[in-house]
DNA sequence: TTGATACGGTATCGACTCGAAACCATTATT
DNA sequence: AATAATGGTTTCGAGTCGATACCGTATCAA
């Protein structure tokens, strides 16, 4: 009997509640809650198709009306902007203020952190990170969560050519930074389904 | 530049985030929020020492009012039990009633970990849980906060004989489950700040 | 074209969180 | 004995959060 997995949970669980009281802290300044510190953050990272209510209610894991609630007033405090979306009028799409921009650079939430895992050898945190991004996929098709993956590993990711990239689940082409951003549509390679791009690195 | 680390933080968050909604789900029965559930869990692993509010409250990072709140919630809903400590009355201690253990056994919010992590091999766990314990103790250190750790490995424990064991600190003797307990009396051996990681079992 | 229905987002409600600060006993210090 | 420190509780106000109802837009079926 192993209670190794048991203390992984334990270590997880604190170190995130350790992140969520440093959030905490980096939005005092600015009376935010460690949520909103966490939605800025979200935005910083998500791609084009992953800028909206739903996307970060679901990466964050609350209810829509909940994530209402949270944007409304870090539109009050004027750290996002909403705009509408032109092609389907329903959908309200986000992106960070200036001043949100500065507070993420300002404020340097994940500092801490940082300076945490400074002891640590690359080769230990990449193998930490192996593990747990395992623990990661497994525990999301377990719970049929969305999975919130970067292009590189996605199914519908396309490489035209050695600097054009395209999603073909969208039909967009995308620049190279946009392709290792946060994507809500996501899907994961493999899994014995038929694949039109077999042009892999 | 390495972004390992940052990566890191993104899958420690993540996985604390569904863990909470694990926790949401396990107590939506009783009505309870995922602090809620998470002060059950730490109750049922804490030794003699640490049954306390103000151990609670340091170990899920609330402030002794908030936990004071939450613990009331608790009492009402019968699942905890509290009683006052006779050499210090001003102590509180704390104890799963019987249905707060019939709770946990039932519910079990720490099942969908289990299985999330089950086709990783424990020697990878291992690495794992001592990187983030390694990282754990370096941000605890930075932020001045308890450690929380079980006997084994702490500056006060004392082995008598085979099977009995003492905290030096607090002069009892404790038997060998309670030595795998939690404790927010724990204190790193070593004085340096380099930690062994071989400490695996 | 005209419904019916699905969907993205907002508004409202009530129970609860959470830090801050005031407060109350009890213990420690002097 | 007076004072300070300590463990917990209470109170307050802003905010979280799920649930539900609701609004406008898009989609689909006749």
């Amino acid at each position: 009997m192993d209670k190794s997995p048991q203390v992984l949970l334990e270590l997880v669980e604190r170190l995130g509640n350790l992140m969520r009281a440093e959030f905490r802290r980096a939005g005092a300044d600015e009376q935010l809650q460690p949520v909103h510190v966490h939605a800025l953050v979200y935005l910083a990272r998500a791609n084009r198709y992953s800028n909206t209510p739903q996307a970060m209610a679901e990466y964050l894991g609350l209810t829509k009306g909940t994530m209402s609630q949270s944007l409304l007033l870090l539109d009050r405090r004027g750290l996002i902007e909403r705009y509408q979306d032109d092609l389907d009028r329903r959908v309200v799409r986000l992106r960070l203020s200036a001043s949100g921009d500065q507070f993420l650079n300002e404020g340097q939430p994940q500092l801490a952190w940082q300076q945490a895992t400074r002891n640590i050898s690359p080769n230990r945190i990449r193998n930490a990170v192996s593990a747990l991004r395992e623990t990661l996929t497994t525990f999301q098709s377990d719970n049929e969560g969305q999975p919130f993956g970067a292009c590189h590993g996605c199914r519908h990711f396309e490489r035209l050519s050695a600097r054009a990239y395209r999603c073909g689940l969208m039909g967009d082409r995308l620049s190279g930074p946009e392709t290792r951003r946060i994507c809500w549509l996501y899907e994961e390679k493999g899994s014995g389904t038929e694949t039109d791009d077999d042009d892999e690195e």
